[in-house]
DNA sequence: CTGCCGGTTGACTCGCCAGTCAATCTCGTC
DNA sequence: GACGAGATTGACTGGCGAGTCAACCGGCAG
């Protein structure tokens, strides 16, 4: 019924698209040619089209892939009872780990998709701001809670927090910011710490 | 001595970089040809080629014309003696006003340059992150003087700071965020009011 | 053993577009 | 009014790279 050998053609698929990652990283989604990801799988030019119908539907199919994931993760997080504090702690935690794990897929997400206004951003923008309303909910609740403060809207506070995180990845991605394993976890304090505590040092004296 | 016509020439060049600016924000860099340049400029295509040596070019030109300004806006600030939520409140004007009065401009410089990890963002790191390092001076002085905690480095907090902007900034590009003229100094106070002061509702009691 | 079918190959096509260039125009100068 | 230098034109070229396709391979079924 299935094909002969599901497995084998399994394996070569992720390996065309691990190939894929690798080569985005490196060159860009445009600078590449569809043979640099063919040469860097080991695999001959036309395997590719076997497997993808075009360079477009394997990027896409990247984006999907872990975007998927990193939704439910932050719905699985929305619906713990923890404070906001922590459930933002453990959505920035997730995605910094994200980027330690595969930093070349995370920047190819980034890079040239997420923050591609042009393209690939666009076809994505659902997928992509369904994260941003999902954590606009978190802080919303937390403001009805009394957690956070209703000065800002949750909309947009979502945006901050979430442009810092990309931000920071960023800085990792450009080589601005140091990436030493220990730095990984404290970036994900400092992100809590300016975002939910703010920058200032509080007032002494209760207002 | 000079050119016959150098005051037209002048404004040839500007034209053809105006056009550019639409252009690009239109269709992106790669998608778009030199051809549909020199049609929006409603100019032939060689005179392109006569006023810049190539289309990468034309984007260089655009993103360090901009960018100088926002470099000498950012030091203007920094020397001044306003506190430094006042300073980083001058910061986040200056770049919003920008997107008020030439979203175009501001979207091409982010998505194209400022975000494009491979092509033009590493060309111009340097520049990029000259502003970087001039947020994080007012941060570090302001540690120093005591108005802001200590607990975040300077050079994560200018990320984090410069990652909130640029990503309000980006929900206005994809129409995620509204953007009537009460918006955007709205936005601002938004940004500073989440950065400086956090999000959370300060504890009753001092500590 | 033979036929079959999905997996695999890479040479080839075809359209596109950055960049060139020789011709033409324009206008200030003398 | 004729000269010349820069401005302007757009047809053309050359290379590149996405996607096609016909042939080939290898292992399982019957």
């Amino acid at each position: 019924m299935a094909s002969r050998n599901p497995q084998g053609a399994i394996e070569k698929r992720r390996q065309i698209l691990d190939a894929a990652i690798r080569t985005f990283a490196r060159q860009g989604f445009h600078a590449c040619r569809v043979s640099d990801i063919a040469d860097e799988a080991g695999v001959a030019y036309g395997l590719v089209y076997h497997y993808f119908r075009s360079k477009d539907e394997i990027l896409d199919t990247l984006f999907l892939e872990r975007w998927d994931v990193l939704l439910a993760a932050i719905r699985e997080v929305d619906e713990s009872d923890l404070a906001a504090r922590e459930k933002l702690r453990s959505i920035a935690t997730f995605i910094v780990e994200s980027y330690r794990h595969d930093p070349d897929l995370m920047k190819v997400i980034i890079v040239e998709v997420t923050r591609a206004a042009n393209s690939f951003g666009r076809r994505h923008l659902g997928k992509i701001s369904e994260a941003y309303a999902l954590i606009a909910e978190i802080v919303a609740k937390a403001q009805a809670d009394g957690e956070f403060k209703r000065d800002v809207t949750p909309q947009f506070a979502a945006m901050a927090f979430y442009g810092a995180i990309e931000q920071v990845l960023t800085g990792w991605i450009f080589d601005l910011l140091p990436s030493g394993s220990q730095d990984f976890p404290q970036a994900t304090n400092f992100i809590i710490e300016t975002i939910c505590g703010g920058l200032e040092q509080p007032a002494v004296h209760s207002r």
